[in-house]
DNA sequence: CATGAATGAGGATTCATTCAT
DNA sequence: CATGAATGAATCCTCATTCAT
């Protein structure tokens, strides 16, 4: 509860031309989010620095002023997207305090943080092998500390016997797989449901395995519209 | 049973300037091999012709007589790897009968898959987007009837009744992320456990939400060792 | 002696957009200065404006209220070393009357200026093919000058009776050459050697050449130690 | 007589993409010859790699098949200008046996062989610093070589009574500047002399300060015209 | 069929210069 | 006057593709 939001682990620095700091952090933000909507669309290798520029309404130049090359924006963007994930959830958990529903939020805010930005969760499949191996590693470090929280809550539901003692490592492993699924496959689930439902429907099939006896009426119940029949 | 092997949608014809349907197969297959090793390890766009034609023991000229450009190559390397998948799990089962030991090999075999090669399998996720429209579609649709092998066997089970009347499409969805999941996060199991450990402890798992009272004694027993405590 | 130790042939002004003559003197100073020692160091394209406006401590655009562009700050350099050179050597024979005094001091001194700023030297070798052709020119003029002065002692030792009635021009040239080439091969006599010994060792073998039968004696004695043996 | 004319000190390998060795050369030839006209002509940081293959007509792509970066032209020329230096001395010398007939034939030819290559002479006065350390080492070693086969013949000269016992390494220094002294101030001389007159006056002032009173007469007359009076 | 040399469009990056503050 | 952020033309280099042998 008392979690800091900020990682455990520090970015390097990234060399920047200009000596204001304030502005470096503006327009960092502004060229990290043109290269995450860029990068998305087309994939790193495929967006040219122009493009970026263009879509940041910069000159190609100006980029060169905040960051040494191609490869930091790929970081820059990759680093927003998951940093943006370690801190959402701690935020949706703050005022919940049962450990069910602290779990269930969990859960949901992560879907829901994927599904708000499904181009940039999918960008971080595809490109971090594109990163030179320190920040490659950084990222798995980053994505371990998201882990970290939802294998908290997962504990709590266990010492709270409203869990099984189960597979904590899998089960956690399995959510977040789960969660990434939604960003993953939404060409197959965007159209034909919404974020909560895909929630909804997951969390009654995962909490199946995992409530003791007494914990068992607690699963959400189903909403008669979203049971699918297809594959 | 009588499904075949054979993917219902069939790929374009891909052209080639050499008259020898043989030698073409024969080329294509060594090309291909050659494609899939490159690009899982250096991705789509960093790898060159040259690279592909190299490891092939071929020049790059000769590349261009069974290839129309490069993503083609990719095209036949993804092409390869899903539709080695969607061949495996029915030669798994051919002599499986019970509708839940089917199921579980099924699990096991595409997961068993996946770790056969890891790179390929997280090429498909990296680069299926760096094709052109019409070919990443036919992509999706091969991994939609991998799906259906997958699917097929949960109907089964939930039929024989040893399954719960589930929400199957979801269930399917959460195998595949399960074990897609082996290969996108092999930096964090690959050291620590093998593939049928991982089969084991997430059957052990995920069947616990989906059989039915009866059918419960049937979850294998838990292997001493392999209960981890952190996630 | 009332030689004027500024040159005849005049720079051309080069514009400034600073108003105050005696500010525009002391920046061009400390300009120039920076540029002397970066196009040195790198040369006079691998240098960029950014170096010598942090090697000065003044910002990027303070150089251009000084300075038309990058070649003006090249021409600067060079014109502060050839004219440095013009004006050291009067200095040095301001107050020695013999003449082959003045002409040794004169050889001495102008080995000794090019060894005060070997990087300069070769740095007016190395880059005044740089500049505009009408900025060459003017750089040879003051060449031309400085030759002038050793030229104008050698002929003051013939009309002494001192040296032969030898070829001047060639002899004047062939001085030149020997004080650059101090500078130009400081690779190979640097360690080996200081200015001084280099003079001394130069000086008693064209002495020979040129002094008359009488003056023969006049010759420096050669020190024990400085007879090498490898060429 | 027997001196090789090949280096002692062979050339580090430039990589190739092209497997014929011979077309290597011939390329590698013709690239050389269109740097070092390029280079001279605007220096090697203003010639654009285009540049040069418009002047070997041929494309950019090629240039690169060739070598690895613009440095390796700037080496390569370097290299065939330097090498050619140390093949044409002992090409002069071959039928030549009188010690002093040597030494001024070394002295001609290697004006001459300056003279047929101004530009590249001082070309490599001005962009040896451009090249990399070990490259930049290897050119000193090869004029260092060139440097042993004036005092070779310089020391057969004392040997043969015909010099004093003069100051080998100054005087070999000393030619060696007078040599290049032709082409870097090839502006001054070029047009009011050859390069033949140009020998004539050297020698016959240098020789001078190093001929035994036996050998003195053998000093080469004065022609006529070329006293000059100006310096 | 197979080869590999040749091509040149395209992309990342640099840096002299400008100009608003 | 001084600053330094912004600009974009210019340059090096890569690599998919072609084609003569």
């Amino acid at each position: 509860m008392s979690k800091r939001p900020t990682p455990a682990v520090r970015s390097p620095e990234i060399k920047t031309k200009v000596e204001d700091a304030g502005l470096v952090e503006r327009r960092r933000a502004q060229l990290t989010a043109s290269a995450i909507t860029c990068f998305s669309a087309n994939g790193y290798h495929a967006t040219t620095i122009r493009d970026i520029a263009e879509h940041a309404k910069v000159s190609v130049g100006l980029i060169y002023q905040y960051v040494e090359d191609k490869e930091d924006l790929l970081f820059l963007a990759l680093e927003e997207v998951l940093t943006s994930y370690r801190r959402q959830i701690p935020l949706a958990l703050a005022d919940v305090t049962d450990p069910l529903d602290r779990f269930c939020a969990a859960v949901r805010v992560y879907c829901r943080v994927n599904d708000a930005s499904i181009e940039a969760t999918v960008l971080a499949y595809r490109e971090t092998k594109s990163l030179r191996r320190d920040r490659r590693d950084l990222i798995k470090q980053w994505e371990l500390e998201t882990n970290k929280l939802i294998a908290a809550c997962i504990r709590a539901c266990i010492k709270a016997g409203v869990f099984e003692d189960i597979d904590v490592e899998l089960f956690t492993h399995q959510l977040i797989m789960f969660s990434h699924g939604w960003a993953l496959k939404a060409w197959r689930f965007g159209t034909r449901m919404t974020v909560d439902e895909y929630v909804d429907r997951g969390l009654r099939l995962m909490l199946n395995a995992v409530l003791t006896e007494g914990a068992r009426e607690r699963i959400p119940a189903a909403k008669p519209k979203s049971r699918a029949s297809a594959a």
